[in-house]
DNA sequence: GTCTTTGCAAACACTTTGCACCGAA
DNA sequence: TTCGGTGCAAAGTGTTTGCAAAGAC
């Protein structure tokens, strides 16, 4: 099955991009750096460098069946375009809270932009931050 | 005026913040990294340190006046949270450019959106990542 | 006078690159 | 056999930190 992603995106089927392939894979649809990888692959005493990591992951990305998700303070976060199952959040800036939700309207828009624009959408994040019920009322 | 909001946040109204303040309100509203302010201030003969840059940009940000887009390749841009003129951007993956655009549909509905979850919106951020039109009909 | 902030340089974390060897087609 | 891919270590960025001196209140 891995092999034939590999195949079908025309990509050379090496030690390292296999390892990393399955590795990706292994962590279904969560988000993920680079880093995140790198350890797991080292769990399982894989001889795959930083070096070749980093290249795998620039490669899918350009292959288009992995994305930069754009959250992640100091490393980039990726994630699978396979993974469709979406949603926003609404986010707590006091307690930290996260209210996941998901709106069509907002969606249907967000594709007419996109058509607007010619542009193609791959992924795409929307948070709201503030404060949710209970700290609204709050002290301070 | 810069003082004024300086005293309204309790922050120390030193020469190093307040030339970073001037700076950034220059900008007018365009987002902007760290490494911006710093090359602008460094063509007004300004002293402010690298160091003192990063420092004030994490000071103002935690007060809530800055906030961080969640844009940028390498670094961090951030953009003035009293900025009324709030967009949202469509992010090519490949080329790094940046669309802004506004839907009256979409901020209608996240005001639905945070009227039924009880909660108080203070910013938000909506980004499309994707291909833009000229990446999409691109080479690879 | 006290407690914060600054500038500097060194340290960091993440990512890229040059190069000689290795291995998939 | 031939290029492309790999590992390594070194170099590059963007950002943070320790510390002594300077500055705000």
């Amino acid at each position: 099955m891995k092999e034939q992603i590999l195949e079908k995106y025309n990509i050379r089927k090496t030690q390292a991009r296999k390892e990393m392939f399955q590795a990706i894979f292994s962590l279904k649809g969560r988000h993920f750096s680079v880093e995140d990888i790198l350890s797991h692959l080292k769990h399982k005493k894989s001889r795959v460098s930083r070096a070749s990591a980093y290249r795998a992951i620039k490669l899918f990305t350009n292959k288009g069946f992995l994305r930069p998700t754009g959250l992640g303070r100091d490393s980039c976060v990726y994630e699978l375009t396979f993974n469709k199952n979406h949603h926003d959040h609404l986010y707590c800036i006091k307690c930290g809270r996260i209210i996941e939700f998901k709106e069509q309207i907002i969606e249907r828009q967000q594709l007419k932009t996109c058509k607007k624009f010619k542009f193609k959408p791959l992924s795409y994040t929307l948070r709201i931050s503030g404060l949710c019920k209970e700290c609204r009322n709050g002290k301070s």
